[in-house]
DNA sequence: TTGGGTGCAAATTGTTTGCAATTGT
DNA sequence: ACAATTGCAAACAATTTGCACCCAA
């Protein structure tokens, strides 16, 4: 599907904003941006669209299913496609990586648990913070 | 240990906010509170605390180790004594109850994950949220 | 054309901070 | 007495919103 296609699937209109926020969310080496991040990239690169926007988008995009929205610690909000096949992260404390990684044993455990309390998993939100292992020296 | 001997041993003086907050902490049905939540109890009995020292003992407490910040969703931070013994959270989506839980299993296999990657833990934070299980009917 | 989309600046929300007055030790 | 603590109001940071103008369909 498109771009266009996908903008359209979800009732926007096709606009220069919606198209750039798109691609840079779906080509980016780093699939994890703030708003302030894209707000930035786009500025960089001679393209005008206010950080209102960037925001307005981005919450379209997560109403209508294309984006996900992580409140990490840290204030602020970090957005990235929805994934095609769940995956939670894990933050390096020392770098500030973000590894995406899943489990499918935490995930049978957290239905475990859940349901041992009388409920179901509506959703989840796990990070791990982590450090380098260190080599033995 | 009583909660003067608390604050002392943390280095802080022993005053009318930081005893009150201390005890809201210590002696609630509900564990889980905001700033505003404790400003809101301290103002209804009467006492005049101000937010922003509310803010301010919550910040040296979570320094000093009494107790622990939490940024659920929902851009508000929640404080909740330093459990003895960790554990996570579910919240119930439809009455915003917070449920205490741990499951050893689920924290093996984090290690092992973040190990696979070539990490070691440092913290963690997770969430589930949950509805509850419709009984069969 | 026309209702949705955008920029801008102002408004909100949650939290922090500077400073002068106050208080524990 | 003296440094620590507090209240108040102003400062902040992230995000949202009102409104006049603009543009995709």
């Amino acid at each position: 599907m498109t771009e266009d296609e996908e903008l359209k699937k979800a009732g926007l209109k096709v606009t220069f904003p919606r198209l750039r926020i798109l691609e840079l969310l779906e080509y980016s080496d780093q699939p994890h941006k703030t708003a302030e991040d894209i707000y930035r990239e786009l500025t960089k690169s001679g393209e005008e669209v206010s950080l209102a926007t960037v925001y307005r988008v981005l919450t379209q995009f997560e109403q209508a299913g294309i984006c996900i929205r992580h409140n990490f610690e840290e204030g602020r909000a970090v957005y990235e496609l929805t994934p095609s096949t769940h995956h939670d992260h894990m933050i390096c404390v020392e770098t500030g990586d973000i590894i995406e990684f899943s489990c499918d044993e935490i995930e049978k455990y957290q239905d475990k648990v859940a349901k041992d309390r009388g409920y179901e998993i509506v959703d989840h939100n796990m990070v791990l913070y982590v450090k380098p292992l260190k080599k033995k020296k």
